[in-house]
RNA sequence: CGGGGUGUAGCGCAGUUGGUAGCGCGCGUCGUUCGGGACGACGAGGUCGUGGGUUCGAGUCCCGCCACUCCGACCA
């Protein structure tokens, strides 16, 4: 279980520690499949966080959930031209029905070909407009605010852990309106809903901004994007809101009959966050001692390690533990959302159910371990709070309480730790969200001079480089093609200035962050 | 699909000129431990990726196949 390997860290090599405690992909001996992902219950229980923190926040925008097909048809693919061609090259493809027995196998039976394949969702705008063309016929259906809590399906050629799977998890808002003003003012809403639960939540400091042309969804009129920089300086594009403007609803028929009696399409949007927000997450805090989780989305908020020598102190220990977790419990209403199986009462036996990972506040009962080990497994899981009992500690009325941010120690007296936990988690939670933001803000750099772009983008930590660009995709290509580094979004609140295209020269006032990317 | 690398216990690996399968970690039982990754004793665990060939004898040599992995082209 506990492996003494130091741990390596930082973005770049992150994969070779964190999946002994979020995820393993060994599923099989199949390339594919190990494509896919396997997340532990630890991993899966901050994944159940992050949906009960944006589902709440999706609907108190006024939407709500439903579920579509996992399948579509190929022929639905293919009705919006440049979909298809952003999406075809990755799209897994249900060709049968049945398999039959055969020389002791199963092979593949050639009568059940399917007269139409079904393609496993890359995305589900066609289908969910297909189905919106039946639920809208007037103004008043409008507008249409859906969103789906889904599994999808992309066969990138190459995978890399939480970031690029062949299968992840994720929500798509998809929503319908009569006009193109409230489209818009539906996308910028979302956007602010994921700027929000990136920062507040995940303490991950974003950029907000609008996508060029090639780096836009496919289908969209325009894409708009949170943008993160992680501890290698690289980008992260965290969240997208699209406005897909009347494409999709031109080709599904999503028509509605106007106040004025004209028969319109509608505007469509559609946003999406997806378990890659978990490798955000991930690099954005984490260390060389593993994992460090902002107390808002933690699975376990604080861990108490009780120490004893022997039975008889075990038990005094033991109990003195329940108590004290029983009172951090009641301290800690309002902090985040807590994890399955964690209602304050849940969490406080918690500790006592033999393999029980959950619940806000743990109580660590396990005796097969010693005290280090035990204080590197919640440090390697990011428990934001230790607190240490022993026999010294109840000797003299206190406890130590350790912080996982910043490691610091400090002795608080037995009858005050209930009601200073959760001062001490926000202070984490807002360390963090600062830690990172000071570093993004390190390494923005503002570059007129396309040697010295270069240079920087050789840096060990190239970071966020804002310069002018005059727009077009070939200067964008050729960029990309030179230095490996891609526009990110032109940021919303970034000020106009005159300056020329860090690769032609032409004349702008446009300026759009480049960096390399995940 | 192009270019490398690797297949031996759950994981990480060793295995010499061909001679009955080894180490570390982990796992189980018992005992001593327990304030930052403890120790001892005993134990469980293997079609050496796969098919063929050479040989008295193949993890080892030869040929074929398969799988995985890293680097590039694709992306939330």
């Amino acid at each position: 279980m506990s492996s003494k390997k130091k741990i390596t860290t930082r973005a770049e090599d992150y994969s070779k520690w964190y999946l002994d405690v979020i995820e393993v992909a060994d599923l099989a001996e199949n390339a594919a499949v190990k494509g896919c992902m396997v997340i532990k219950p630890y991993g899966y229980a901050i994944w159940e966080n992050f949906q009960a923190v944006l589902d709440r926040m999706i609907k108190e925008t006024g939407h709500q959930n439903a579920y579509f097909p996992l399948l579509i048809p190929k022929s639905f693919l293919s009705r919006e031209a440049s979909h298809v061609e952003g999406f075809a090259k990755e799209c897994a493809v249900v060709t049968h029905y049945r398999l039959k027995a055969q020389d002791g196998g199963v092979v593949v039976d050639p009568e059940a070909k399917l007269t139409e394949e079904l393609i496993i969702r890359p995305t589900s705008e066609t289908i969910i407009y297909d189905t919106f063309s039946r639920w809208v016929s007037s103004w008043r259906d409008l507008p249409l605010l859906v969103n789906q809590w889904a599994n999808i399906v992309r066969w990138e050629m190459r995978t890399r852990p939480f970031l690029r799977t062949t299968e992840f998890l994720w929500q798509e808002g998809h929503t319908a309106h009569a006009t193109k003003e409230e489209a818009d003012a539906e996308v910028s809403k979302m956007l602010e809903v994921y700027r929000v639960f990136a920062e507040e939540y995940l303490a991950i400091p974003v950029i907000k901004g609008l996508k060029s042309e090639s780096e836009k969804f496919a289908g969209a009129l325009y894409t708009t994007t949170i943008e993160a920089m992680m501890q290698d300086g690289k980008a992260l594009q965290a969240g997208t809101s699209h406005n897909l403007g009347q494409h999709f609803a031109e080709v599904f028929e999503v028509k509605f009959a106007d106040q004025d009696g004209q028969l319109k399409y509608c505007w469509t949007t559609s946003w999406g966050v997806s378990t890659r927000m978990m490798g955000a997450l991930i690099m954005c805090h984490s260390d060389d001692k593993g994992l460090v989780l902002p107390p808002k989305i933690a699975p376990v908020k604080v861990v108490i390690v009780p120490i004893w020598k022997d039975e008889a102190k075990k038990a005094q220990m033991l109990e003195a533990a329940a108590k004290l977790a029983g009172e951090v419990s009641a301290g800690l209403a309002g902090v985040g959302p807590v994890s399955v199986g964690g209602g304050a009462g849940a969490a406080v036996t918690a500790g006592a159910a033999p393999g029980g990972l959950l619940g806000a506040v743990k109580v660590d009962t396990r005796d097969h371990l010693t005290v280090g080990e035990k204080f590197y497994e919640w440090e390697k899981k990011g428990v934001p709070l230790r607190i240490e009992l022993g026999e010294r500690e109840l000797e003299a009325g206190q406890v130590v309480v350790v912080r996982r941010d910043d490691g610091s120690k400090q002795n608080l007296p037995l009858d005050q730790v209930a009601g200073q936990v959760s001062g001490l988690l926000e202070a984490i939670q807002t360390a963090l969200f600062e830690k990172a933001r000071n570093f993004r803000e390190a390494n923005m750099h503002e570059i007129e001079d396309y040697t010295a772009f270069k240079k920087q983008l050789e840096a060990d930590v190239p970071g966020f480089i804002v310069s002018h660009w005059c727009g077009s995709a070939v200067c964008e290509e050729q960029i990309k093609e030179e230095t490996k580094a891609s526009t990110r979004c032109m940021p919303f609140d970034l000020e106009k200035t005159s300056g020329k295209c860090i690769k032609c020269g032409t004349e702008t006032d446009r300026r759009i962050i480049f960096a390399k990317a995940y």
